[in-house]
DNA sequence: AATGAATGAGCTTTCATTCAT
DNA sequence: AATGAATGAAAGCTCATTCAT
């Protein structure tokens, strides 16, 4: 599968514009406070053109603008861990990361693909899809964990405790429209 | 305000049962997930009377609904720290009694509030009324910190600690569709 | 069940209104080939009105603009045979007074309920409706055969062979844009 | 004009089995109720291809459709009439093997050539091609007539008042789910 | 105090067709 | 000769809300 470049100025093409406006609203607004007028409008698409793309439609869109989300978190996630001398030390930088994000861009003040796949129609399908993407995130810190010299079981245990925390840290932030609690977790967890 | 009792089996009146079935189903399927009608059939509540009793309409009925959800939540919190030797044993408690209530009953899910709260229509109002109620959450498990022997200031950092793994575990259980990952938060932070 | 008047020219309600356009425009274009904004403009009806009348939507219209139709052709059965000596001349006022229709009214060129039903969504329920009315139009005249002296079986066979003689002619006269061969009915038959 | 074999089981053309598919979909649908992605799925051409073949598009497609099974129907009647040693033993075998038809394919459960051409978009061409289908089906029966002994007017009448009766007995049919009308035909006219 | 009828903007999706290759 | 991408109008339907009673 190929994603629109993350970082990318130049214009995309209708389906990558798709996804795209689409990942940005759905983050923001819900799977169903979206409508698909507004990702239309967004991303200059005709209306017949979506379903060229996305045959199954709304929902079809969803799933691959959550799988783009993802490819942008799991950038976060190495290049967070990439310099770190520990796992503590890439973990800060981690929810420091973040935390920025969360300060300069509306579509990273909650956990970006649950607000795109727990509202979905399809309950089943979504939560699966939302279940496979988490479990990424999880193995590939939890693969940086061994890098750094942990064993397993613990990369693994410290990988899951970071990532719950950073989820239930981006719901408490977003409560409180502050990105504070999320630069909070390296002292509650390692300080 | 008065809420309708959370373990009342007699018949409710008109308002009530208005609460209760949209606080169930906004749970489940967020709040433009779900529509009037929905709310309006399982209440076996006449249409006209929902604007009645919330002039605002499905918002103020979102909002009475996870104050009265919030209502079940601190209950919870009081019931787990009442008869704890220390504040692990009661969060363990905790832990466990929400996991049960994950396993039993689609509502407990998620987040109770989360799922009303962070899908409405007007994110200013919204997102303030949920920073009351996790506010809320997260005093009153302080309160019980203190009272089995914790700092002020060890009480709030444990409270918020506490209540962000909550947060982040209802999430991946959710995902994962197994209420394991709340059971183990315990582990996670006491073990 | 209260059917719009059949012949009343005064202002009907909204529910009527949606009946009598339903059933004029679902009979010249089928069910399909009629859009549901064609009936909201020729009934002067807002959109969500029709939802609130026939919850299921189209297909419920139909059923009732059906049973409407249905009504009319059983009154012009009635009228043919109430003042006729045998059953050859009752039949034959019934054809000339289907002939006449055809000529003057486009909504009279085809099996009314036919055009209605056999082009459904649910071929199931639309089927089984279309027998009941088609069942009833020859029970009521085979009625009439009894009342004009037939045997119980040779009435059944009469108003048989007739309501197929006239469904079959209504078909070639739609495609040859002509009434004469539901005129030339009586003489195949009774000729 | 080239139809495609009724009868052939070789892999057929695009062209070809655009036709088939397509006659079977409007005979069971009618012209409206079947869409061309329908039409396009079922016979495996690739979507520009339709307008290759039939630049008008589906009318085109309808009209040749209904052009294919019409010779289909001629050769029903010439077969129920070759080796019949008067007219009424033709029609019987006619109307024993459309009994037939009706029993074993849900495409011969009405006129084949109505479910296409009442329902089409304009009126004016497809009424007219149907009655030359039509009037093609009884110019074909009344030959068999006076090659089997009548006169060129009885012969006229009697083919006329067969197919009209044979019409109207398919309308029957299909609102019963059952041939047994159109099995009694013959009872109706020659018993 | 309580209600069912009425409303029209909005929803997601499908339509037949055109076009560039 | 043949085709997959692109198109926007229209489809049927649901929405939260207002209103007369």
């Amino acid at each position: 599968m190929v994603y629109p470049a993350h970082m990318g100025t130049e214009q995309a093409n209708t389906r990558d514009r798709l996804i795209t406006s689409a990942a940005r609203l759905f983050r923001q607004k819900g799977y169903h406070g979206t409508g698909l007028a507004e990702i239309l409008a967004e991303s200059h698409a005709p209306k017949g053109s979506l379903y060229h793309h996305f045959p199954a439609g709304k929902s079809d869109l969803a799933l691959v603008a959550a799988d783009w989300v993802s490819q942008g978190m799991l950038e976060i996630i190495d290049a967070s861990f990439a310099d770190a001398a520990d796992f503590a030390e890439g973990a800060t930088t981690f929810c420091h990361k973040l935390a920025k994000l969360f300060d300069l861009n509306d579509s990273w003040q909650s956990c970006p693909i649950s607000t795109i796949l727990f509202d979905g129609p399809d309950n089943g399908a979504f939560r699966t899809h939302a279940n496979t993407i988490l479990t990424n995130w999880i193995k590939r810190t939890s693969l940086h964990a061994r890098e750094l010299g942990l064993e397993k079981a613990d990369a693994d245990a410290a990988a899951e405790l970071l990532l719950i925390t950073i989820q239930g840290a981006w719901t408490l932030a977003r409560a409180r429209a502050s990105s504070e609690v999320i630069r909070r977790i390296p002292r509650h967890l390692y300080g």
